[in-house]
DNA sequence: CTTCATTTGTAAAAGAATTGTAAACACCCG
DNA sequence: CGGGTGTTTACAATTCTTTTACAAATGAAG
């Protein structure tokens, strides 16, 4: 549940469901919150701090269509799934016209919740591709390293390069295996090359402060480690 | 069929209800293409043009499913609206891990469809009047940046290409895709038209004070950053 | 403990490729 | 025609990759 964990706001007046829904969401590693009437949830979900809002239609109060009426007019762009006993024609169009994103029926399986779930925060670019190691991250869609607040980007080669080491892990990677991964079998690459690049991947880690080191195993090759791990 | 309208892709097999959906859509005012099997859905989809992608499931030779991984393999990230005869929970729910972004089962309504198809492309910033970035927005009616106080008019060209780059957000965007989906994937512009008019655009973005920055990418592409931002 | 051969690390350059910019030209529409 | 827009070309500037050369580290043998 960390700062930087992906926020949910689940709207729901029944309160048993909207507690298994925040336990089924938790267990997944989501940051859920839960409440359970329209009018208090219109209010948290205007705060912005959620990625996804998850609303229950009929609800005393403030409905469901009138909850995302309100939060969209009020520019909240969090992607809305509605979730409902009212499986009608009628009730989906409404419900998509007045904001929602998605249209789930009750009774629902959690699995297709989590499905729905995923794919709309997909859609909102929360699901960012990336490569951990240590205190650091390799992100494949900017090809940038990031530690923290500071971040470095990689050339092409480097960037190759040091994701075929995040790739292997703890275990270790024959120049040669880097080389015909990262250059191609039938270039006329030499194992130098593979040395130069770990060389420039050192310099820019340690630019980030990180906390991961490239090791050189003799006659072996090269793996990655974490500082103060042995 | 201008540069600019919304374009859709329909991958389905039953050359009747493809058609029909094709004639529903147009008649809204979008720019709507059909193709009847799975491979050249794919293939037409990795092209990057197109807003939305209606895919059918069942069809011969590459499923719905195979084709949304495949489509999404390649980084294409239109939102995909699933469309099939099977309600079943498992086939939802593989759907939408498949990458899909709606599922809608047969028969559907032509309002149904309609109300999703807006709500896929609402969330794409597809049916707003403007697209914000930073301190920076481009109106979309007046085919103006707008900072503040002061403002710039965009020849079509360059708003084409500021709304592309818009559209991405954080995500790089490939010349090639720039290409594509500004002067169509059929022309024999050349990458350094794209080159080109990034530089027209950076000159107006200084000229009105913008934090948006257009970076470079080498080899990947361009992409939108706010300053201050790393 | 030295010496030597081997392997790994680093710096600097030359070379290649990509990206940026300026400017000339064509075109279209009032 | 004239002004704005779009296209194309050519070249300059920048960045990345490869190459070279040599220094530093390692480990085995004497």
């Amino acid at each position: 549940m960390g700062a930087d964990a992906v926020k949910i706001l689940v709207i729901e007046d029944e309160v048993l469901l909207a507690e298994s829904i925040k336990a089924l969401l938790e267990g997944k590693g989501f940051d859920v919150e839960a409440v359970y009437d329209g009018a208090t949830g219109a209010e948290y979900a205007e705060l912005g701090v959620y990625d996804l809002l998850i609303l229950d239609v009929m609800m005393p109060g403030l409905n469901g269509y009138q909850v995302a009426r309100q939060v969209r007019a009020r520019r909240c762009a969090a992607p809305i799934l509605m979730l409902t006993a009212k499986g009608e024609l009628e009730d989906r169009i409404e419900g998509l016209n007045a904001g929602a994103d998605y249209y789930l029926t009750k009774p629902f399986d959690s699995r297709e919740l989590l499905a729905c779930v995923n794919a709309l925060l997909r859609r909102q670019g929360n699901q960012v591709d990336e490569l951990v190691c240590g205190n650091t991250a390799l992100d494949l869609a900017s090809c940038t390293l990031v530690c923290g607040e500071k971040q470095v980007r990689l050339s092409a080669r480097e960037f190759d390069v040091m994701r075929a080491l995040l790739q292997a892990g703890e275990k270790n990677l024959s120049k040669e295996t880097i080389l015909a991964r990262v250059w191609g079998y039938d270039s006329n690459a030499v194992e130098n090359h593979v040395e130069v690049y770990v060389g420039f991947l050192r310099k820019k880690l340690a630019s980030i402060g990180s906390n991961v080191r490239i090791e050189a195993v003799r006659r072996q090759g090269y793996h990655l480690e974490v500082d103060g791990t042995c």
